[in-house]
RNA sequence: GCCGGCGUAGCUCAACGGAAGAGCAACUGAUUUGUAAUCAGUAGGUUGGGGGUUCGAUUCCCUUCGCCGGCUCCA
């Protein structure tokens, strides 16, 4: 029997282990260090008897597994104080999920957001008592006899087969269903917050009654707790809807709720984005067309969105017809492709749309920039033949990793859905796509997530996620086969044999939404956006104003050499114009005074970098040209 | 859409069933400034909208709109 220590190391445990608790096992040292133990690669806790043969590893809170048991252990700690401070409250459950945990009760009257000290003070007084989590197993009936009271539990309970053993822990008076394990007993969660109140939806289904989910979390040590603290106020600053206002980037207001409105500078930086894309785009060997936003009815008829997507569309009549906004780029994108006839020596034929599309979202839904409903979409239809499938989920997929790479998002995690039980298309068609597009994703030896039976009902997509400074994923970019529009619209092209087909049609995105990208990258960049993309890259600032004309020639300068340049004439000190600069994190300040006047030369200055020196006029502007210079496509 | 919370000056926030306030921003004047806030003064409000209770409502109640935290949703 051997233990296999946190660094990796092994242990041998003496002949007499069997039969003996892990605890007793391993001894007092090593059982202190553990928050609980693998046996035989099962997480399981540090009381379970040993068998003969047993393979032991040591699991510590410094490990996924490890912080997952605290977590787990905690909700259960915060179970047992909210039902003593609130007596009668029925649990429902409580995991651990990314960075802490939460439960989710049933409350015999409101709570309020003041009640969150309450259950912290109730919380540190059961940790300080060191209770015990004691399992047992219990047959179904015992359970269902145990549980009675708690009508949640009874449900869960309910659903599992007869005749089964339910395993159910108790720390101090509070006992709860759970598969476990757990910590050996509650002074094992030395640090623990609760957070937050909130709704959640019985098992997470909208028809089922709203129950009262209270987040907290809990870290090893008091150190790294506050540390995690200090993250989610950092994020909080970073957040886009304040670095937004902040910054006159955009604003939102009462009379067009979930529709952005963009300042003159947020517009210097879609546009510039925009010209980015454009860039990226052509070079990958794409068409820019532009489709109306407003269509007729039968259009929508046609596609299948007035049957499916009619709740999420706006819709307006004219000369008593009626209309659609359009939530999707698609129909008017095909109609340009059936303007005209196509042969497959066109193919693959690569139409791109920066398409304004407008949702009805929930209102409950919208947040920030991240949620909107109205947006812009950077979308492309591929139209090609069967066996240029993968070559152009291979050209998407790089294009994707390529501009993502040019914002500093290395780390993109790709998920491949495939054929769901309601989908059209035969078995052939979607195996065939499938295939394609898994191998296009391991010609380029990439890693991704299989999400069986996830595709859209129309055919299989790759998506790609990139997580935002606050740790929550957003998918952007999407590639889609769709085996239903090139029916319904009956699209066709000549093949070599001179008959009529019907070609393959991909959709797909890489920044998704314009508006939602410009959020993740302001969160990303914290506000302080790379040279390229600042609304203003430059800002000449005078020492005093005898200094002004000099700051403008050399504004004038920068502006002739491409640069978005600003000179702040104000009659303030050189400090307060420096702070104000710094504040609206514009990349280069330069300040000009008697000195710089005389040697004809600036004094440079970077945000977040502090003064640079003097530099002569002419290798200031070559060197913020320099930086200030859109990425290079890298094709 | 659902649960909960919040709407007070341009922004961040106080106060309170009995005369709506501060800081920053703005404006005016003085200061002409050397690497993250010069000083003084002035102005700024139908307390989100509507209704009710009350002698009196920004405060309490109802309703509506919006925002925030989640849930569901994101084809």
């Amino acid at each position: 029997m051997n233990v296999i220590l946190p660094d990796g190391s092994e242990l041998a445990l003496p002949e007499g282990a069997t039969g003996r608790t892990v605890a007793e096992a391993i001894g007092p040292r090593l059982a202190k260090a553990a928050l609980g133990v693998t046996i035989n690669g099962t997480l399981s806790d540090l009381d379970t008897p040993l068998s003969q043969g047993d393979q032991v590893g040591i699991v510590t809170a410094q490990s996924k597994e490890g912080l997952d048991l605290l977590r787990h252990s905690a909700s259960h700690v915060m179970a047992e104080a909210v039902t003593r401070v609130y007596p009668g409250t029925k649990v429902a459950i409580g995991p651990s999920i990314k960075d802490g945990f939460y439960y989710d009760f049933d409350f015999p009257e409101p709570i309020s957001e003041e009640d969150i000290t309450r259950f912290q003070e109730e919380m540190e007084k059961s940790i300080k008592e060191a209770q015990p989590f004691e399992r047992r197993e219990v047959s179904r009936e015992e359970a269902l006899d145990l549980f009675k009271d708690e009508p949640y539990k009874v449900e869960l309970i309910r659903d599992l087969p007869e005749g089964s053993t339910i395993s159910i822990y108790r720390h101090g008076e509070f006992l709860d269903l759970c598969r476990g394990p757990h910590v050996p007993d509650t002074s094992r969660i030395p640090a623990v917050k609760v957070l937050s109140i909130a709704g959640a939806y019985w098992r997470g289904r909208s028809d089922n009654p709203m129950l009262t989910r209270i987040y907290g979390t809990a870290f090893p040590s008091k150190k790294e707790l506050e540390e995690h603290l200090a993250r989610l106020e950092m994020a909080r600053q970073r957040d886009h809807r304040r670095l937004g206002k902040e910054l006159d980037l955009f604003s939102f207001h009462d009379e067009a709720p979930g529709f952005p409105f963009f300042h003159p500078k947020g517009m210097v930086v879609v546009n510039t984005l925009l010209d980015y894309w454009r860039r990226e785009h052509a070079a990958a060997g794409y068409q820019e067309i532009k489709t109306p936003i407003i269509l007729e009815r039968t259009l929508w008829e046609q596609s299948g969105h007035w049957d499916n997507y009619k709740d999420n569309m706006y819709f307006t009549k004219i000369d008593d017809l009626d209309f659609a906004v359009k939530p999707m780029n698609c129909p008017g994108g095909i109609l340009i492709y059936k303007s005209s006839q196509h042969s497959y020596r066109e193919f693959p034929l690569r139409m791109a749309e920066l398409g304004l599309v407008h949702r009805h979202e929930l209102s409950g839904v919208l947040h920030g920039l991240f949620r909107v409903r109205s947006f812009t979409q950077d979308d492309a239809h591929l139209y090609c033949l069967p066996e240029q499938v993968e070559d152009e989920v291979v050209g998407v997929i790089e294009l994707v990793r390529r501009m993502y790479r040019t914002f500093g998002f290395q780390k993109v995690h790709m998920e491949l859905s495939t054929r769901p039980d309601k989908s059209i298309g035969t078995a052939e068609m979607w195996e065939r796509a499938e295939a394609a597009l898994a191998k296009a994703l391991e010609r380029l030896g990439l890693e991704y997530q299989l999400n069986p039976g996830d595709g859209a009902f129309y055919g299989p997509k790759i998506d790609f996620h990139i997580e935002d400074v606050m740790g929550r994923t957003w998918q952007c970019a999407t590639c889609q086969l769709d085996f239903a529009m090139p029916d319904r619209f009956e699209l066709e092209y000549i093949g070599e044999d001179n008959q009529r087909h019907r070609p393959v049609m991909l959709h797909r995105t890489v920044l998704g939404s314009i508006e939602r990208f410009l959020g993740i990258i302001i969160e990303h960049y914290g506000g302080a956006f790379p040279a390229w993309l600042a609304p203003v890259q430059v800002v000449a600032v005078p020492v005093a104003d005898r200094h002004v004309d000099y700051a403008r020639s050399v504004a004038a300068e920068l502006a002739a050499a491409g640069l978005r340049v600003e000179v702040d004439e104000r009659t303030e000190s050189v400090g307060r114009k420096i702070r104000d600069n710094e504040m609206l994190k514009i990349p280069f300040m330069l300040i000009v005074g008697d000195k710089e006047v005389a040697a004809g030369t600036v004094s440079v200055r970077a945000h977040g970098q502090g003064d640079l020196g003097a530099m002569s006029r002419e290798v200031a502007t070559a060197t913020i040209a320099a930086q200030a210079q859109m990425p290079s496509t890298g094709v």
